[in-house]
DNA sequence: ATCAACGTGTACTGATCGGTTAACTCAATC
DNA sequence: GATTGAGTTAACCGATCAGTACACGTTGAT
């Protein structure tokens, strides 16, 4: 299988995980789905926790970027992408497939700390507040620290908020709740 | 089957699907654990959906009655009580069996807008979203339905990060939001 | 003593779970 | 042209899934 074969279903895989939850989506479904025989997947994934990983990675790596490149295009100073990370998530949470945060939704499935995808999920969430606490620094904040994690409570209340009032409404809520933090 | 057996086996089935989780967590599973066959538990429950409902009513009536208890007995005033929400969380947050909130963990498992355990999970953010706002009108906000909402995407947010985490500071860095926030 | 009604547990249903086996295809190498 | 080896597939594995059929023991009324 080429890598594109391989990235493919990776997308695939994601979609359906995404979509469906984790434990709910079977491995014959992945295979049919994504058009990928059982025994192809298991040569390049050892287990179906395996290929979750690889979905979260690829999920991870593509938020991140849509996420801190759209702040950028909608704001200039430090303080403006703070802010402008809410105008980032309406937009998110107006999509169409929009089904909250994977990475949520995947610890809330695998609870247990030693479990490599409840690690990875959380990591996800470090990697989002240090981004945020090097703009809380730019910005002069007075506790950068204390401000991304803030600002993270809010970014995460948002997302289930919206994912489980099926409304887009909560980015807005957040966003004047962070306008105060950054404005004090 | 008496009340109390019934009321006993949901109890432990509460225990159950909050540490498990709803999928991972077979019926066999529950009958092994509660002691009762699967035949009686489906004489009470014609799905595992329906005892999943059932388990929701239950945490639901539990969660609400301590949180506002709680609220109440550590400050008299109503802005008081909305601040000690976050010393009340703190406190659940420490708890040895703390895996997150039930109701978002549901409905990340069962997304679906149509699907009841969905809905009756958003049903529980919807009740304590209304209490909020009572108490915010009492202490004569602004905007007692804008301000009850912010202290939900505070309280969520700050849940998910402990949850994910695995530590109990996210209240404290939310309670410091909503400090700002009632003296505003 | 007999019978009916009920609550319960054992053992089963077909379907699906994650994962594997073995046969097959086909291109590259000798 | 025979051989090899990677990539693919259908068929299968035991375990478990949600849910059910049925036999059994107990109870209360007659």
């Amino acid at each position: 299988m080429s890598q594109n074969k391989r990235a493919d279903l990776i997308r695939k895989a994601l979609l359906l995980f995404y979509r469906n939850g984790f434990h709910a989506t079977g491995m014959d479904l992945v295979a049919r789905e994504t058009g990928v025989s059982k025994t192809s997947i298991y040569k390049h994934f050892r287990t179906k926790e395996e290929l979750i990983l690889a979905v979260l990675r690829l999920r991870d790596e593509n938020f991140r970027n849509w996420l801190f490149r759209r702040m950028e295009e909608l704001a200039d100073t430090p303080q403006g992408q703070l802010l402008a990370m809410f105008d980032a998530l309406e937009e998110w949470f107006h999509e169409d497939g929009f089904k909250g945060c994977m990475f949520i939704k995947a610890s809330a499935e695998y609870q247990n700390p030693n479990d490599a995808i409840n690690a990875q999920s959380y990591a996800h969430k470090r990697m989002l507040v240090d981004h945020f606490e090097a703009l809380a620094t730019q910005a002069r904040a007075d506790d950068p620290h204390v401000l991304a994690r803030q600002l993270l409570l809010l970014k995460e209340g948002a997302i289930v908020i919206a994912a489980m009032s099926h409304s887009p409404e909560a980015a807005r809520e957040a966003k004047s709740v962070a306008t105060l933090l950054l404005s004090s």
